[in-house]
DNA sequence: CAACGCTGTTGCACCATGTGCAACGCGCGA
DNA sequence: TCGCGCGTTGCACATGGTGCAACAGCGTTG
């Protein structure tokens, strides 16, 4: 692992949020003033990062160029896409798509209804694995051997009240998401926020993809997410066959 | 100057291109196998590019997040993109959004029309100042002094026959530009691509900002461009006014 | 089937680079 | 007018980045 790149990684992060002076990046990083400026230098030279009129560092445009150059890159993204879309617009709710990679569930993707209230979700984070639906929903479809060896790093930290903090249980659960083919999150990563989650199969029946309806409980709970899941499944079901699936 | 992080950028201007094994990106910085790889597993722990499952390393779904994420810092290219989508459709050929930062000319953004020919050119790079529309119609509207500093790393390469290699010459073209309103690359930089630009005026009225109309020779040569004159012109003005620009 | 070449990986010594520091100038606010 | 914070630069040095050696695995070739 290279500190020296982690550090400009976090810069690119920070100053994504939105534009900062070297100085907040300096604070932000922990380190000296020299140090920052240096390092956002070498991001402006490739212009993933540039300089405001008012000394402030943002995003620059080659972030937007790389992503658009590499969008053929993200295949399984470019399948989902119209089915996340036409879910979203039947659930108005945000639809998130997730894969595993490695050994974390990543969203790949994230559509969000007109006038919503932001989630916290951003494509590109991993998901926090013993919380999310649809880690669940990846998890119950793993092979015992694989679902051990992903769970090996959690640390099933409470985040709120519901969030299931015993292994046992949560395997449990996960036998449960097999038995009937869907994930929740009830409040578990954050309580006023729930959702549903279906996996996606690939050409040879593996999953290493899930898609999930989240709301915020306010608007809907999982009583009327529940009446979501032929349409989740619709969409899961119509991704998997895309993606080669023969059920 | 960086040159870890340079070279982790080199790596993500890499892969971004088409998905590469260790080997071939160590051979591409010219490093060793595990210098490379090391540098990938930072990059890949940030999700900035990610391991297929053939080895290779692409771009990760982070990169994607991140542009995502700072969508609204781009405002020039959110108030251009409606005026820029429409030019490309009434035009049918490539249209590009370029800034001026820093002491570089950069491509903010760019519309393809469906089915045409991919141009070189990408967003997030800079421009050969020397060779191309959209910085002509910049430097042609600057202040001396600015024009002056700008050119000062410019060493006015041939890249085609048609290239302009003396300094004197170029300053009198720009003299050109400024009277008539427009500039032109007249396969200077790729003697089969050619182009009319115009400059985009902010509030204040000064010019960082061009937009360009851009054809393969053999689709549409400078006289069919010259045509394009009035619609690149509202396109501009439109532009310019929405940025607050009186004239 | 053995040999070879290439690749991915890891631990480690070492040196080149990244780092913080000091100093300075500038701008801003009290 | 003064004090403070920030941006910037040159430089010494500490540390992290680097290449190397060794190993295992895999695919290809004879």
């Amino acid at each position: 692992m290279s500190q020296t790149v982690a550090r400009a990684i976090e810069i690119l992060e920070f100053v994504s949020q939105e534009p900062r002076n070297p100085a907040d990046v300096a604070r932000h990083l922990d380190v000296h003033r020299s140090t920052a400026l240096r390092l956002l230098e070498t991001l402006t030279e490739s212009a993933l990062t540039r300089r405001h009129a008012d000394g402030r560092y943002g995003v620059g445009y080659r972030l937007a160029g790389l992503a658009q150059l590499a969008l053929e890159q993200f295949d399984l993204s470019h399948v989902a896409r119209p089915h996340l879309a036409r879910l979203c617009e039947r659930s108005t709710h945000t639809v998130h798509l997730a894969v595993l990679e490695g050994d974390r569930v990543i969203y790949a993707d994230k559509l969000e209804p007109p006038r919503s209230v932001r989630l916290y979700s951003q494509v590109g984070l991993p998901v926090a694995l013993h919380a999310a639906g649809v880690a669940k929903a990846i998890l119950a479809f793993r092979s015992p051997a694989t679902t051990e060896r992903l769970l090996r790093g959690c640390r099933f930290e409470p985040h709120t009240g519901t969030t299931l903090t015993d292994r046992d249980a949560y395997l449990a659960q996960l036998a449960d998401v097999r038995a009937r083919g869907w994930a929740v999150d009830d409040g578990e990563f954050e309580d006023y926020v729930n959702c549903v989650a279906m996996p996606i199969r690939d050409a040879s029946g593996e999953v290493t993809a899930a898609v999930s309806v989240t709301a915020l409980k306010a608007r809907a709970g999982l009583p009327e997410l529940h009446q979501l899941l032929p349409a989740l499944g619709e969409a899961a079901s119509a991704i998997s066959k895309e993606l080669g699936w023969k059920p």
